[in-house]
DNA sequence: CCCATTGGTTACCTCGCGGTAAGTATATGA
DNA sequence: TCATATACTTACCGCGAGGTAACCAATGGG
């Protein structure tokens, strides 16, 4: 009997991958590039490990085309996109704090 | 201007914030003793350190009852029972991904 | 008299995260 | 002919997060 918060947690309880999957629900499909200039401070090794690991949870989708130069594009799958809510409480949330806190 | 998920993520990114604050939002106020047995896994030194950080960003309160053996009480601020509405996201999709995946 | 209780703090040590940088493959452009 | 761009992968390495365990304080109970 596992605990839905945690559950969610582990899949999602990385900061990095907040911040992807943000990207991505606010950008629609990106390439690796794009991901990689627009989450500040990661590191391309980093955004390789984290996306494989939502790939493999399935809240990614990964497609190749075999063109040189490469070209990758990521996705949320359809799982990903049920995300929605809950970036949308923290948008909200992080909105309000930003006001009281006087940003 | 500052990305609102990116300041939620910055006050709660961490998996042990997340499962500490779970708790008290569903036990309500508890002792220290409480939460290091409600929340597997947790090393005393790391509860302390979480709860001391949630406690100085405002989401947490701490209450000392100077008796010997000691009793200290924590519980939500409210700017932490602010938080609700993105656990309970997380618990809805927490629910149907274990559904899915045939918990 | 001595031990358990409670909520810490502190010292020590290990492990793994994450950063840096180099390697890879190939078609295009200079 | 050779550098360049792209999206990685891999090897190496250092530092800090986090685990373990000992210590503390005062009282009540055996």
């Amino acid at each position: 009997m596992a605990c839905p918060i945690e559950v969610t947690v582990n899949l999602l309880g990385d900061k990095w991958k907040v911040l992807i999957v943000r990207n991505l629900l606010l950008g629609g499909t990106q390439r690796f590039g794009e991901l990689n200039r627009g989450i500040d401070g990661v590191t391309q090794k980093v955004l390789t490990q984290q996306l494989r690991q939502l790939e493999s949870d399935g809240l990614v989708a990964r497609k190749i085309y075999p063109e040189v130069p490469p070209r990758v594009e990521y996705s949320l799958t359809e799982l990903g996109h049920t995300l929605k809510p809950i970036f949308e409480a923290m948008h909200s949330w992080g909105t309000s704090y930003l006001e009281l806190r006087g940003a």
